[in-house]
DNA sequence: TTCTTCTCTTACAAAAATGTAATTTAAAAA
DNA sequence: TTTTTAAATTACATTTTTGTAAGAGAAGAA
């Protein structure tokens, strides 16, 4: 799917450049005309991406930027006229996630724009299935996928696959596991955790995923 | 809770000048001490933030950069000794997420340091909690939250709660509900339905949320 | 090797979640 | 108003999940 991205630079031959230099590299690019009603315009647009010009006409950019960051996370990219501005802005922190000074240099601003949006993506993905590899974990359904098939986890086995999941490939103590399981309830016995545990591999098995926790004794498990 | 920072950086005097610094900010603090396996030394310690030097002994900053990127989205803040590196680094996109220039700017690195770690929890936050008004409802850990107050909910208590909260202030029908919560399931009362609906309200209530799911008799429910 | 210890396995009991049946309530239609 | 019907409520039965107990298995130490 392609990215869609909104210039909001006043300036209308950098703007056209900038537009067409973007068009060229696949994204999907619109800008800002008028500056009247700058942040709602921005919202409105629901870009995948903001390109920020801090000095507009009629309101400035920090004020922007804050403005938006208040009820959006769209990645945004500041652009300064002055390389010392960039130290001001960032002490102050008003929430953009790149900065870059004109004249553009395009080959950076494809990068930066580039690692944002990959960062993004990867992050919003990470969040909905966690990938285990030969399967993976789907934390809003609670269930284990793998090729078609699906299997539902109860609360137990999803909490102790979630945290295995999260620690992928490290080692994971059996105290650690049991802290994040019964937090602070009475004592529970240490053997739970082997049930416990026995009975997540049993699922796992059904779907044909055989050792993909394993067992370092005396240290705990690890999810492969 | 306090965020964990991990320095990575050979000179030991720079070292510990960040150490003092960072502790001084509130952070706790890990630094290496050694470099001859620094890329699993850096996944084991599963710190908040890395601050990764860009020059190191035995193996170069760049790769493991990329190494890390490969199994971990720990916010880095690369390190370079001059400022034309940034341009370079840049655009071949290891997937660090700052850069900073030696001698430390210790205010700016503090920017962006606090600039990372807000935008990181603040991600995770969002996609973690709906929004419902009165309470929230987690789903990751499928709990109604209302002030400082967690109640667990079931499997049928999470998922219409679920669906009904992403269709706040929308009419859902129960046999929408129905479709939703027994999908393919061999035909189940309608009945059951009411029951379902009835446990959730008690649970809300327990919070002190009454009418908080209004139903529209022949019409279905919606939440408010 | 034997012994010790950690983990696995199985069976069972307790607790929690879910569905059903019967009855009551209350909104809307007649 | 009375009648009808959708939804709420309560009690109970069934199923699922979870924890415990007891013993087997296996890895590492002696």
């Amino acid at each position: 799917m392609r990215e869609k991205i909104l210039i909001v630079e006043d300036d209308k031959k950098i703007r056209k450049e900038l537009e067409a230099f973007l068009i060229k590299n696949g994204f999907i690019v619109k800008a800002l005309e008028k500056f009247d009603n700058t942040v709602e315009d921005i919202l409105k647009e629901k870009s995948d991406l903001v390109l920020l010009d801090i000095n507009l006409p009629f309101v400035d950019g920090e004020f922007v930027c804050k403005e938006i960051r208040k009820t959006s996370d769209v990645p945004i990219i500041m652009v300064t006229s002055r390389d010392s501005e960039i130290d001001e802005l960032l002490s102050l922190n008003y929430g953009a996630d790149q900065y870059v000074t004109k004249p553009y240099n395009i080959q950076i601003l494809l990068a930066k724009i580039n690692g944002l949006l990959k960062r993004n993506k990867k992050q919003n993905k990470t969040l909905e299935e966690i990938d285990c590899g030969e399967f993976s974990l789907n934390i809003y359904e609670r269930v284990i996928k793998k090729d078609n098939k699906k299997i539902d986890l109860t609360k137990n086995e999803y909490t102790i696959l979630y945290y295995l999941s999260i620690n992928r490939n490290k080692l994971v103590s059996r105290d650690e596991i049991m802290d994040y399981l019964w937090e602070s309830e009475e004592f529970i016995d240490d053997n739970t955790l082997s049930v416990n545990i026995k009975r997540l591999r049993n699922k796992l098995e059904e779907l044909g995923l055989i050792d993909v926790i394993e067992t370092r004794r005396g240290q705990g498990y690890i999810l492969k």
